[in-house]
DNA sequence: TCCGGAAGTTGGTACATGACCAAAATATAT
DNA sequence: ATATATTTTGGTCATGTACCAACTTCCGGA
């Protein structure tokens, strides 16, 4: 952080930025930084609402409550949810933006394979197995082509300003 | 293997398999049994015409000889190529027919890509990124789907007998 | 209010993948 | 035949994801 090119924004540029916006790019991440089970378990929190204990990440994952206590500590450390030892999983603001990029991700994929003759459940799973190590560029760029499709085969694709960008 | 339901292949339709199928049935396998890493070394053989030395491979791959040496040794174990301590490393028939799959799976993907705006180089090293978790059998319906193209971007495409089933 | 069982955490272990280094072994080329 | 280049071996390490056993904390009922 020493050596930012402040030069690169001229002063009369620097307000044209909202503090929104300013959030938004340092938060984009490009979408290969969480392995397949945190993003697993992001996913599930925003999908259920959030607000969850361990005990039924668990039982969801079919894993040991002491793997999910672990991982979400990692979560934690990352910032992307809140929990306090003993008490429930929550995302962050910026988790819940997170894994709303996640699910978008999901569905895209999951619904490109669908136009290529694979039957719904089965693009889940299959996009379930790579879906981490598609960046979030290449994920913008689909969802542009496709023209930002409402309608995924598992859930409803929202999409976030920037991602047609 | 102690339990085979031989019950299930009648006798008088046992020989309807030549052993070229029942070859072929046996080497297919879901296409997810591959490390990565693996994956590329198979594909870099195929490519530069197999017979490679270790130092080459290093040199690709930009990693130790060492560690080079030690995945050799576990795709020779796997079956998939042949080496002798301190000699050429190549690719058996299993791996040359495993290595054709590999890359048919990777052009079969980042021809993809380019259709959704990814350009050629892009879309290449998005492929390479997430490849290994994509199953022989997604790639087969997308293929089929697109009507077995021969050619992609960075290579053609070569259809082995089995992929439209 | 206290206590016991349920829930969660900690510390240890394990396995796969894939990387490095240093040292030993082998091959090759002069 | 020996010096140099290549490869292998044996360690170590980091990451991700599991498990188990033992311990801690929480909560609900008597």
């Amino acid at each position: 952080m020493a050596d930012l090119p402040y030069e690169l924004v001229e002063p009369q540029n620097f307000f044209s930025f909202c503090a929104h916006c300013i959030l938004q790019m340092m938060m984009q991440s490009d979408g290969l930084d969480l392995s397949p089970r945190k993003v697993e378990y992001l996913k599930y929190l925003r999908e259920t609402g959030d607000c969850r204990k361990i005990g039924e990440l668990a039982v969801h994952f079919s894993v040991d409550p002491s793997t999910v206590s672990k991982v979400v500590q990692e979560l934690a450390s990352a910032g992307l949810i809140t929990h306090r030892p003993y008490g429930r999983v929550m995302l962050t603001r910026e988790g819940t933006l997170h894994a709303e990029f996640l699910l978008r991700r999901h569905r895209i994929l999951a619904l490109i394979l669908t136009h290529y003759g694979l039957k719904g459940e089965e693009a889940c799973q299959e996009a379930s197995r790579f879906e981490s190590y598609v960046s979030r560029g290449a994920v913008n760029k689909i969802c542009r082509s496709l023209g930002h499709p409402t309608k995924g085969i598992c859930g409803s694709i929202s999409h976030e300003p920037g991602c047609e960008l």
